[in-house]
DNA sequence: CATAAATCGAGACATTGTGTCTTGTAAAGT
DNA sequence: ACTTTACAAGACACAATGTCTCGATTTATG
């Protein structure tokens, strides 16, 4: 009872040409198709391990992203995790989250991968923030101000939002 | 030089329909033919004045939902602004967010839209905090904080995130 | 009143992406 | 050998988009 095992290979090359085909044409202009074509691929090896284009996406993100490590300091996390989200991947994630709107069941993964953050911002803030102060909202407003600038693009997010961010929480301690 | 002049009957009709059938299916699952089909319309003449979904919906905010206004208080201003995205327009404008991320044209006009209602939050806050507070980074933690659990719900947007937030801000001011 | 201009509702049409299905081949265990 | 599963390639039905055509309607202009 075992057939044919799973080519390692071709799913490499379909998370990659995922993320490469994103870079070069927009997250929004990528299809399974557009995929399936590039990695050398036939479009059922896609469907049969992924149901959607956005989990193809998250899954290319956690193998060939690694996320900042929970730096102990608060400016340097925001530093790493703004100068990541400013770059390639901003515009994925962003795709992400837009696509979790429409896909129920997507929408639970990506509440996972977003709460793999939230653990790590709180555990930064923790050690930042005085006892006294509501946790989960610091997260939220943190994180939130960079994903609305993220969607809405009003604003940046770099280095100088880390610094804003920064000090705007010091000033909750003080 | 003149013909037969815009529709209004037509035009309440497709925007009344379009927030309709938003509440019924839920944003993603409408479609213009939809649309244009409850409105009891041509196609055609939806595609003449709009020319995207996106648009419909967003003049119909602006047609049938009047935004809080710029109360002095700002526990109060939060509790009118969340009760208002909690609800069934909250579902509209996460549409909207998600649909502005593959449709420049429209993103801008989202900005727009967004951009007063920052612009209600600023004042508001103007007189709420202290004279050294970043105000557009408060703008950013407030709306982001919304925005966030909005699209990522992971937490809801009610009262009880006013109350968080407003005692959040005042913490800066002490 | 006659004509030009622009709208109206209705629906055909091509295009595109999704998701399923089929075909012939390849690689594993029994 | 035989069964089972994956593979690449591509046909297929389905749904939504956006353009186009059609005949009819409603306005201003001469």
């Amino acid at each position: 009872m075992a057939g044919r095992p799973r080519s390692e290979a071709s799913r490499r090359a379909i998370l990659r040409a995922a993320l490469d085909l994103c870079e070069r044409d927009g997250y929004q202009n990528v299809t399974l198709k557009g995929i399936a074509q590039a990695a050398g691929t036939g479009r059922q090896t896609v469907y049969r391990w992924w149901p959607t284009k956005a989990e193809v996406m998250l899954e290319a993100l956690t193998v060939f992203v690694e996320a900042p490590t929970g730096s102990e300091d608060l400016r340097t996390f925001l530093l790493e995790t703004f100068r990541l989200s400013g770059g390639a991947v901003g515009g994925v994630v962003v795709g992400l989250m837009a696509d979790a709107q429409s896909d129920e069941a997507f929408a639970v993964h990506m509440r996972g991968f977003i709460d793999s953050r939230r653990q790590a911002l709180r555990a930064v803030l923790v050690r930042t923030l005085s006892a006294d102060v509501d946790l989960e909202l610091a997260v939220d407003m943190v994180f939130g101000a960079m994903w609305y600038r993220l969607m809405n693009r009003h604003a940046p997010v770099d280095e100088s939002l880390a610094d804003e961010v920064t000090t705007m929480l010091a000033r909750l301690s003080s």
